[in-house]
DNA sequence: GTGGCATGAATTGGATCCAATAACAACCTA
DNA sequence: TAGGTTGTTATTGGATCCAATTCATGCCAC
């Protein structure tokens, strides 16, 4: 996400400072977010948070209302299963445009993502490797539109992600594991249709547990 | 794309007066849109179009460069060919979660749209009907996210759509005219399954004949 | 006591002005 | 003559100010 895609100083700026904010959860979903506060939390003038707050607002992750501000959305459990399923049809797709142009060096790193998520466990560091772990697998996938499209649904679901690990714990860590290394097997076996169905079948069942 | 959900007085009407000219032809991939040129054109101060402009960068219609400006984005032939699949992935789904909702008034609509079709086949007005009619297939779709990004996907290739229609003339207008109707016919059993399917080969035949 | 209405404050949207950055061209030097 | 450099111009980014809309509070009538 810290590409220089986006903007020039101020806007990108305050925008990263939003979307961490939101990410991490300091800002919940449904509080509204006032264009002064930020200007003065954050330095510089409401200008550059009205454009950052349109940048966030195409990446989902705030709502815009005309005069009626921006607030963090509050999605009811349909949209997130919705979201879900949009996770389960575009995100192996990613990875398949990934697989070909995966080096062994990027194998390597997924595999230390993994290695560390096996053996320290704390929540929020879990939501943070999971995260690097699947945007890892598709860092072989050019696609700009593709993979922005992803990274908006890992954003409008991350906090409901956090929510449910926050409720069940690590007790689901087994299979999560177990998942993510089929996934690496398929992956270093570049099998392409192999690693598609593992992936599909890890989202699938993340969101039946919801 | 006319819902209320977006913005306040001009930022709105310049964005989509500008959707409007992008979509249509009259401002063609790779130009470049001066801020003071189009303030000046569509009324308004500088400000509301660098509204706008965000707002269409987010429907994926302008691509904005720190410090450069906005054009419209030329893609090369296999971004087309992955927006496409992105299609045949997403579309399916949108079918699928609209097909509960359809109202016989709805299917009689998309049925009045296909009958337009087959008489009146101008290049342009084609265009027109084709999205109307997929669009009108998914009006049962509530998922805000979800449509959000099938209309990103049809705006993103819809010049590329027009191109290639221009070019071949409407000689594969009986292809798609019968796809429409196994559609159609899908619809009308409420058969999801089939629907989806005729759906993604609608899609994928439309990319390979690309 | 409750509902509707009006007036006030708070917040967002828009216009103008100024600064910073980048494209462009002409010039000078090797 | 070609390449680099520097100065100018055009365009975007940011700050401040003003207008319009919305929300809340309190008042009055019923």
């Amino acid at each position: 996400m810290s590409d220089a895609s986006t903007e020039s100083a101020a806007s990108s700026r305050i925008a990263q400072a939003l979307r961490d904010d939101i990410l991490n959860g300091s800002i919940a979903p449904g509080q509204r977010l006032r264009q002064e506060d930020i200007a003065e939390r954050l330095g510089g003038s409401r200008l550059p948070v009205r454009e950052a707050l349109r940048i966030l607002a195409a990446e989902g992750l705030v709502q815009i209302e005309p005069n009626k501000g921006a607030r963090v959305p509050l999605l009811d459990p349909g949209e997130v299963e919705t979201l879900y399923r949009m996770r389960e049809r575009l995100e192996p797709l990613a990875l398949s445009e990934s697989m070909a142009n995966l080096s062994s060096a990027d194998l390597a790193e997924i595999s230390e993502i993994q290695r560390r998520i096996e053996q320290g466990v704390d929540v929020t560091e879990f939501l943070i490797l999971d995260r690097e772990f699947h945007m890892a697998s598709y860092t072989g996938c050019s696609d700009e539109h593709l993979m922005l499209s992803v990274v908006r649904l890992w954003n409008s679901t991350q906090h409901y992600r956090r929510a449910f690990m926050s409720l069940t714990g690590s007790g689901r860590a087994q299979i999560v594991n177990a998942e993510h290394r089929l996934l690496m097997e398929a992956l270093e076996r570049r099998d392409t249709e192999d690693a598609e169905l593992y992936l599909l079948g890890h989202i699938r069942r993340t969101r039946k547990e919801l």
